[in-house]
DNA sequence: TGCCAGGCCGGGT
DNA sequence: ACCCGGCATGGC
């Protein structure tokens, strides 16, 4: 299996190059486009996130500050406006309350218990969560999403109705703990799943082309 | 025109 | 422990 997933990983990277993920300029704008990017197309988030910058509220203590309805007209691109600017609280409630606001204490935390934590917030689930440690982190933790699922599943890698923590012990416990390595695998088997659907048709049967 | 996108929550079996 | 409806805009 080791071999597999490097084999696979090296077949992306020689078809793609590295991607350079995640696409932000910030570690607290990851986070914002994390939360924001949950079962939604990522040309809607961009427009959201600009309408955050250009009303300056891309720091902690601006997100802490703003009004929520406010924020929610403001993030009406990205869908589900209303239900992700109170996610976007909750976690701007949660770093001030128990880090004081500051990324830099929240991400010296240990991975573990932090994973632990982020996950009670309300609005933020496995995924999201990873991505946060991930990303805007460059913690070794391996992001499962839709496309990680799909891939795998239709080359018979994983059954189709593995589970989150399935999944994501296949990579971890099978791969190196680079954060460098996790985000280019993940962002590459995106890359891929899109690639090969331009018809964006989930039954399409090469969707995705075969890649093993 | 209708279906889908880099999920997650809460209530019902 | 699963299963399902709800949440919503913009692109093809």
């Amino acid at each position: 299996m080791k071999r597999k997933l490097l084999k696979l990983y090296n077949l992306l990277y020689a078809a793609y190059g590295p991607q350079y993920w995640w696409p932000a300029k910030t570690r607290f704008e990851v986070i914002i486009g994390a939360i924001l990017t949950q079962n939604t197309a990522w040309s809607n988030v961009k427009k959201a996130i600009r309408n955050l910058r250009n009303e300056k509220l891309l720091t902690p203590a601006a997100l802490e500050s703003v009004n929520k309805r406010r924020l929610a007209g403001l993030i009406r691109p990205s869908g589900y406006y209303n239900l992700k600017a109170e996610r976007l609280k909750s976690f701007s409630r949660f770093l001030y309350n128990r880090y004081g606001g500051s990324l830099k204490k929240m991400f010296s935390q240990d991975v573990r218990s932090l994973r632990a934590e982020l996950l009670t917030v309300k609005g933020l689930g496995e995924e999201t969560v990873d991505s946060i440690l991930l990303y805007a982190g460059s913690k070794p933790v391996f992001v499962v999403d839709a496309y990680t699922r799909r891939i795998l599943s239709r080359h018979n890698v994983i059954p189709e109705d593995s589970g989150y923590d399935a999944i994501q012990s296949l990579f971890m416990e099978n791969l190196p703990h680079d954060s460098m390595l996790f985000g280019e695998y993940h962002a590459l088997l995106v890359k891929a799943a899109k690639d090969a659907c331009s018809k964006r048709e989930p039954k399409c049967g090469r969707c995705p082309a075969r890649i093993l």
